[in-house]
DNA sequence: TAGATTGTTAATCGATTAACAATC
DNA sequence: TAGATTGTTAATCGATTAACAATC
């Protein structure tokens, strides 16, 4: 319902080539050649089926000798966007979302660049999280229609979320990385990603009862 | 090639599960039944995917009527394991592992209790966070073993992730929630969940490419 | 009863894996 | 050259969706 049916890369192959791209910058000689055969080992996957992830990337190779190692991460940088800059808006200055500011990973490494805190508690609004001042929730869509901010990140409790969403959307927000455990409804062609541990959670904890069970 | 091979509940499944939870927990009239064309009208899934995902749990429904929404909460919680404390140990006290330690959410709703907190950092260690001792990271083996600790939580740097996987295995742990952006090898059997928030977001800055790029 | 819903079996769809020709 | 690797097409596998009988 709220993709776009234009043909999209498969979502198993976006979540694997962050993994390549982490082996790749963990290889110290980057002059080298690499092959699929060579990733596909590191993680236990099918050659063919991390050929196929490349390929999307648009990268080409060379048979018998495989890919040329910087070409690769940039190439796979590129396709994920991640080497330039997307500003982003980020609601909920708690726990988690303080930890988000502060993982500054984000900005370096995957061109998530928090540029604004939005916070309800009257408490935090007009103090400063790693740099950034907190900002009162209700200025999330002019600043973002004046600012032209792509994505929204929601770290808020549940009972917000969905406003708050909607306040993005309002704002010109297309992109949204909740970590909120609720089914937030956007209009079509808003993309909504997930990112809720507890699923991570379910994942571990139903397998180690299918274990333990078995 | 880290699965048995036992017929195990599929993972979108797992995936889709804590989201009937959180709609279901939301629901202010519990006396009342549910049914699967209800769950699905939420979500925008297909009522039969509901239908076989409930059906995992072993709950049987009436026909005509649905499912009594307590009992329904109830058997997937079960099923999740989310009703009984997991005892589980956190290496790393940085910013990401400070979040998840105060992220009282997971003991209170999905029963992980972390019961201490490892870190190499020196200067961490002896001192308190949320309650918990810092303790160094090579006392995970042991006190896993005497524990009998069933979860790990990993949210150290990537460098250090293999090693304290391998500590942590030794000790008897045989599921770990991976945070850190690396490939953990690990022997069969034991189980290992990704958390990984590069992940999630490649998915959320790939779709917007594919968007954008249309 | 009528009709909504369950449970289940069959059809479809898409992702993974296998097979193989082209190539350096 | 020989053989490893790419790129691609075909086969397999598993998850999603459709169809439908049973039922309350």
């Amino acid at each position: 319902m709220n993709d776009l049916k234009i043909r999209c890369t498969p979502e198993p192959t976006l979540r694997r080539l962050p993994l390549y791209l982490g082996f790749l910058k963990g290889i110290s000689d980057r002059g080298r050649n690499i092959s699929c055969t060579q990733i596909a080992n590191e993680f236990g996957f099918d050659p063919t089926q991390v050929r196929k992830d490349i390929a999307q990337t648009g990268i080409v190779g060379t048979a018998r000798i495989g890919y040329d190692t910087k070409d690769l991460i940039l190439q796979i940088e590129t396709f994920l966007g991640w080497n330039k800059k997307h500003e982003a808006f980020l609601a909920g200055a708690g726990n988690l979302g303080t930890a988000l500011l502060k993982y500054n990973l984000f900005k370096d490494e995957y061109g998530l660049d928090i540029v604004a805190v939005f916070e309800n508690d009257k408490a935090k609004q007009g103090t400063h999280i790693a740099g950034r001042k907190v900002l009162p929730v209700d200025k999330i869509t002019d600043l973002a229609r004046r600012m032209h901010v792509p994505i929204g990140v929601i770290a808020i409790p549940p009972e917000a979320a969905q406003s708050v969403a909607d306040r993005m959307i309002e704002g010109g927000i297309i992109g949204i990385w909740n970590f909120c455990p609720v089914a937030l409804k956007v209009p079509e062609g808003i993309i909504v990603e997930n990112a809720r541990l507890s699923t991570s959670l379910a994942v571990l904890t139903g397998k180690l009862h299918n274990l333990l069970n078995a």
